[in-house]
DNA sequence: GCGTTCAGATTACATCTGTAGTCATGACAA
DNA sequence: TTGTCATGACTACAGATGTAATCTGAACGC
């Protein structure tokens, strides 16, 4: 029950790929919680079993990305990576890559592609005027 | 020398992976190219071998997202996929994956890691008093 | 005609991902 | 004490991806 993260290189934070994002999902809803909690959430909607769960959890604390705890003979899982830190790290991946670090064509891109509902529009607007104060 | 393109079954748009998006740019900055011409822009940049190059062109192909045009004895590529096609839906799968749909949160987030230029602020403004009337 | 060359086609191969199955072990019931 | 069961650890395996090297055939120079 070592994991005693990683070791060799750790040139960068690994990525977290889409299958282990939707195990991140519950626990940065609620945590901790035991691998079956997390099939309890994510097995039926991805339609996977158990053991998917159980090897995507185990990556993500190879990738120090959740933490274990022992818990009788069972772990309980946290999250070490933060929902925020995800989002936003992925967020400047795409615009970096996509739109030469620009936010603006992005959001021209969305709006173009009708994606910004008018609460969008409205939060939005708000977020504006409180950055150019 | 025939190529063509396409195959068995068309279900969905295939995904382009991150190594063919970058040899599809340089093809939507001017086309038709070569895939030296190619290679001339990006083997430089991502440290590639012209081997390289020609095998995501090829798979490119496969998946429909260039078109070869025989020029001699060589080829010539031109996007079949457009940019804005491509970044649009990838924008498009990000916030609905990270943020449930909403692009408000998005920029939130992008605020937040001060990923937000004056210029983009300003172009987004610009924007929404657009989108507003 | 014949070898050299350059292009695309084919093959290679290690990783990463998605998706599980099997193994081993400790806890628990009888 | 022994068989059962739940759980994490280990193993599996196909397909996608990154990154090439090699094969093959046509074009070009002589």
């Amino acid at each position: 029950m070592p994991v005693a993260s990683d070791e060799t290189r750790d040139s960068g934070p690994d990525r977290i790929s889409e299958a282990e994002y939707a195990v991140m999902e519950p626990l940065w809803e609620r945590s901790p919680l035991t691998a079956l909690e997390i099939c309890e959430v994510v097995c039926s909607r991805r339609d996977w079993s158990l053991a998917t769960v159980k090897t995507l959890l185990s990556r993500l604390v190879a990738k120090s990305a959740v933490a274990t705890e022992p818990d009788g003979r069972r772990f309980l899982y946290t999250p070490l990576l933060e929902k925020d830190e995800y989002t936003g790290s992925e967020s400047r991946r795409l615009v970096d890559r996509l739109f030469g670090g620009r936010a603006a064509p992005l959001f021209a891109q969305l709006a173009e592609a009708e994606a910004l509902t008018d609460d969008d529009l409205a939060e939005m607007e708000a977020l504006l005027k409180e950055l150019r104060k």
